[in-house]
Formats: structure tokens, sequence, C-alpha cells
DNA sequence: CTGAAAGCGCTTACAG
DNA sequence: CTGAAAGCGCTTACAG
């Protein structure tokens, strides 16, 4: 074969030079165009459709990189998340660089578990990462019980912002109404005739799960019940009371024996004829061990799940749930990241976006 | 208050320079040191250290933009997703993210549906997006039925790596053996001792998915089954046959009726005592259909699916399905587009990894 | 090892 | 509008 092919060299993007050249005018003219500077005005549209005709026919991109070193914004956030896998974050994930796009800024994704290859604290690694990388700010979507040194990752990120309160002091975060969650769920329980609403939740000793208590009384009081001790069951003394999963077989494994001893406390001694679940996890285990007992959803017991959740439109029946809106959080997270990166932080209770949970009808109550 | 404070400044990142300053040394030096490179062993250890102390003491991470301005790879990979919330994609999104970070790279998330901000062709926008960034590759994880231009997008990135076939001549992609998936179910299902063992999927116009049948003949002649084609229900001709989620309510649907269908054939009039469904969600369906009619899972019928999705483990009873290895694709994928960013592409049948899919079973079967 | 220099592609401030 | 220049932080090739 004869070797009058060269060897096809990766040919070289265009440059502000190149299309400058091409439209026959100034680099600092075509910046001007391109970028819809102040001094667009200035030039005529002939020229500006010069040199946009040019930017086009070379395919020019300015080069990402060398507007950074000048000073640009990377227009690039980074997020913190547990796992980016998890259906439990993962509509947020997508909502949450979906608000992004919007505002011309992209999202690196950051597992913060589930990754030895970059050292024990993946975390730390991932703060050192955003700096090195010139991100203009960070989400963190990491629950608070896993680990990650939170006050270090503002302190090298002040542009952050959270899901759920991360405990720490002046934190700019969107958190779900919890209160308002269980409110809803016991005010549509009440309004069927549910005379007997029982509440199963994993743990009262987080703030944030001790606020869905205070809903259920309200509610309660609301609608002229009384409340009865019996009817709320607390998963924590009878140990790990959550779903997990298996690292290495992917498999979720939970608790039943706790749902098991929810059920013979709220339905069997209590005679409860409804059950706001902690979560989808323990709604959906509730609706096969009432099952298992012969027990009828929602005929006989009514439940309500938390999450709105995948998996809540393939429970048998299908779950009525809450939905925790994670558009109009991460609107917001993106909202308020944006200010800050701008220079003008929230202040005091500003820095603290209720999100208002939605009951979702399906089956189950 | 008096003016003593003045306005504090965002302190300015440490550069090379400032740390070749504290070692007292040349940046070159430093940037040898730091970057391990050639001349490393050239420099005394103590040169070596007190160059490290420096950069630790001031925190020194290599500005990202300049590198990549002078010619470095930006470590970057684009990953176009349908949407990365879609627990179909999620945990492969997440081992992607997983094994790229594993080699030192990152990932940027695009989802390429339901973000209109960004124009009409979203798929379009991501492509020139990743060339303004400067990735280095790109994965494709969307759907082939998705709308984008898969050729615009090699010819526009040349390094990128597919998952599952994309239909365009010379793509590299990581793709699961369906057919090896449904000989891993009906050989199950046979040694389990069901006679007759349906297959039920939602097309077979698709070369991906008539691997599906030729899997399942293959598997019925090694077991000495006959082949019986009612036995074999295709959804196509009943219509859309899959499950939908609504952009709006995020609701999921799924036609319920063609599954009755596909009961009504199989089990009623073909007699089947085993189901080998299309994918999780005729799955759980189909077990949600089978209850109501009265008819036992595992007992009457057994089913297995094809994903193994979240919700296998919520169905009642759990589903035993098909695990399609994301990790393994994924660590594959990377792989792959590591050689062609550094300008070893594979070739001819490299360019092909086929992913062996493994049997999980749980109780449906 | 040192040191001075060029260059990556852009933005910006400045003199005309 | 033009044009020449400086600078962002790094890498690299080069002369010592």
């Amino acid at each position: 074969m004869p070797k009058t092919e060269p060897k096809q060299k990766r040919k070289r993007p265009a440059t502000l030079t190149d299309v400058a050249k091409a439209a026959g005018v100034t680099r600092w003219v075509a910046g001007q165009v391109i970028n819809g500077g102040t001094a667009n005005s200035r030039c005529s549209k002939a020229t500006r459709d010069r040199v946009l005709l040019a930017s086009q026919q070379l395919n020019y991109h300015p080069n990402h990189a060398a507007r950074r070193l000048c000073g640009k914004r990377s227009q690039t956030f980074g997020l913190l998340v547990a796992s980016a896998g998890d259906p439990l974050r993962s509509f947020l994930v997508q909502s949450l660089d979906v608000e992004a796009v919007r505002i011309g800024c992209h999202t690196l994704i950051s597992n913060t578990i589930g990754n030895p290859a970059v050292g024990s604290d993946q975390f730390r690694h991932y703060i050192d990462e955003f700096t090195r990388l010139g991100v203009d700010g960070v989400f963190c979507a990491v629950h608070r019980w896993w680990p990650g040194d939170r006050r270090a990752l503002v302190q090298q990120h002040p542009c952050t912002v959270f899901y759920e309160d991360p405990g720490i002091p002046d934190a700019c975060y969107a958190a779900v109404d919890r209160a308002a969650a269980v409110r809803l769920a016991v005010g549509h329980l009440a309004e069927k005739g549910r005379r007997r609403i029982g509440l199963a939740v994993m743990t009262l000793s987080r703030p944030t799960h001790c606020a869905r208590l205070e809903g259920y009384r309200a509610e309660l009081s609301v609608r002229g019940y009384e409340f009865d001790k019996r009817l709320v069951f607390n998963g924590e003394p009878h140990g790990l009371a959550f779903a997990w999963c298996e690292e290495d077989t992917r498999r979720w494994t939970f608790p039943v024996e706790v749902v098991d001893r929810a059920i013979g406390q709220l339905v069997c001694d209590a005679g409860a004829d409804a059950i706001v679940a902690h979560d989808d996890f323990w709604a959906a285990a509730l609706i096969r061990r009432l099952r298992a007992r012969g027990i009828q959803v929602p005929n006989d017991v009514a439940v309500v799940g938390y999450l709105n959740h995948y998996l809540a439109d393939w429970t048998d029946p299908a779950l009525t749930t809450i939905d925790l809106d994670h558009q109009t959080a991460a609107k917001a997270m993106v909202a308020m990241l944006e200010k800050m990166v701008e220079g003008d932080p929230p202040n005091g209770p500003d820095r603290v976006v209720p999100i208002q949970p939605r009951l979702i009808l399906r089956e189950s109550a």
C-alpha cells in the first residue's frame, strides 16, 4: 500500500484566533460577539453575522480550560452522594443535574462510599478533588450518618449546599418538612374513616425523626383523636431497623422481625386500622408481613409509606406514600448555591429551605 | 464598629511557585517531585521531602485548568444517559464512576432526556459540551431507541464506548449476553422440574431481543424439551408493552392488559408451569396478575425476571432474576475507553465485550 | 540540579 | 472598532 495517506492527525479544534481570522476581525471583536459582551452592540450586525458564521463553520467552542485560567468560573458543581446508584438518591442526583444544566452548569458525580480505590476517607478525597478541579460550589447529599467531615467541607468550599440538615452551624440546606409529611398521611387516613392510626418509626432519637412524632400528635389533635402511646412503634430498642444493601451481593435486607413486632404491637395489641410507616421499605415489608398473617391491606389495615420510592408502584397493593418533591428541592438547592457563588449567600432563616411533601394516592390507603 | 477588619478576601490557592519558594527549590524541581516525573530519582530524598512537606502545608493542588491548557488530559469522561435517576441505569452510572475514579478520572453526568432547557436535541447539546469541556472520552449508556445521533457522537468523539450495541458500524461496546441469560433461567427451571417453560418477551423484532429466543430454544434442546410455539408470548402485536414513567408524575405505568394476555396464552392455554419474563417489570406484573387469578407463585407457576432490578427484593414473593453484572460491564467499558484515549483502540472482535449474566435466586423460581 | 523562556487559549485593560 | 500586551498556572524544551 503506497504511503500516500499521511497518518491523519487528530485535527486541532478551532480557536478564537481561527474564528477571528476567518471572519476578518480581531480576536477581541470575535470574543465580544461570541460572549455577548457589552461591546456587542457597538459592532455592526454584518460583523456579528460574519463572526457567528465563521464560528459555526469552524465548529468553534471556547476552550474551557483557558477561560478558567483567566479567572472565569468553571461552571461545574461537585456533587457528593453516598452512592449515585442508590434509588434513594438517584432522582435527587438527576434533578440537581437538570437544574444545574438549566443555569449552564455541569455536575460532577462523587460517590463517597463503595470506592476504596481513593483511600479510606473518600469524602475527604473529593473535597480535595473539588479544589483541584476548581468547582464553583458543592452539593452534599450524603446522609448525615455516613462518615465525612462536613466542617472541613464547608471550610474548604464555602459555597456548599446540603440536602437535609448536616448538623453543623450555619449550613445552607433544603430539607423535607417531616412533620407535614406525617400530618398529610394522618389527615388522609382520618378522612378515610380510620380511627386507630399507628405510627411506625425507626428511631425517635434524631431531631429530624422526632418531627414525625410532633406532626403525628398535632394532626391527631386537630382531628379530635386521642393520643395513645401504644399506637407509636419505635424500632430503635429493637436494634438495626433499616433496610441495608449488601455491598457485594447488592441484596437488600430488611429486619423482618422488627416489622413483625411492629405489627404485633400496633395491630394485634393496640388495634390499629392504619399504619404510617417510617418509609417505603417499612411499608413494603409491612404489606408483605400483614398478608402473611391474613390481614388485608388496605381493607383491614391501611399503610402509608414515605419517599415515593421507585418500588411504591410495585408492591401489591401499590403503595400510597409521601413524595419528597426532589425537583423542588433541587431547584432550591441550585438557586441557593448559585447565589452563594455570586457572593450573595443566604442569611439567617433563608439558609434553610423547607420542602413541602405531597401525598401520592395509590392503593394501600 | 471600627474598620479594623479588612474584608476577608478568599485566599488564593497555593501555586507551584508558592510550593517551590517554600521548599527553596525551583518550580521545575517542585513539579518533578509532585508529578513523580522521571527526574524524580535524580533529586535527593531531602529535597523531595521538603517539596512534599511544603506542598502539604500549603495544601497545594495542581491547577487543573492550567495543566489542561498545556496539553494534559482532562481526566474527565462524559457520560451520556437517558436519565441518571432511572434505576434501570443508576447502578451502571455509579459503577462507571467508581471504575473511572479508580484510574484517576472523573465523570460528568449528562441526562439526555427530560431537560428541555438545553434545547430540543439534548444529545447533540452534550456532544458539543463535551468538546468544549475537553473530555478525554465519552460513555454512552442511552438506550438505542432513545433519540440521539450516535454517528455524530463518534465522529466528534472518536473515544466513545457504548453500553449495548448502538447499531452503528465499528462501535465499541459492552453488551450483556441475552441468549446466555435466558439459558440460565431455562436451565434453572428445568432443574427444578418445570416441564412447561414459557417465554414472555416484549418484542422479537430487534436483534438483541431475538437472542433471547435463540437462547430459549438452545437450552430447551439441551434439556431434551420440545419447542412449543404456544409457549412463546410476543408482546409486540399487543402494542405498547413496556413500563413507562410519566414525566410529570413520575408514576410508572405498565400495560397490565398485555400481561393478562400473556398469562392467558402461556398459562391458561399452553399450560406453562414457569415463565421467563422480559424483565423485572414484566415479572413483577406477572406475579401480581397471577395472584389476582388465584395462581400461586412459585408453586403453580415459577417466574424469572431479567435485570436484578432494585424492586426484585420487594415483590412478593421476591423475584428470582438475572443480574446484568454492571460492575463487570463498567470495568470493561472503562478499560476500553482508557485504551482508546491512550491511542490504542480495540480492533475487530475486541470492540465488543460480552457480559455474562448471573442467576440470582430468590423466591419466585 | 538551576534559570529563563515559550506556549497552551483565553480575557482584560490600555493606548490608539 | 484596532492592535499589541500582560497574565492566569502549568509543562516542557533548552542552555547552562
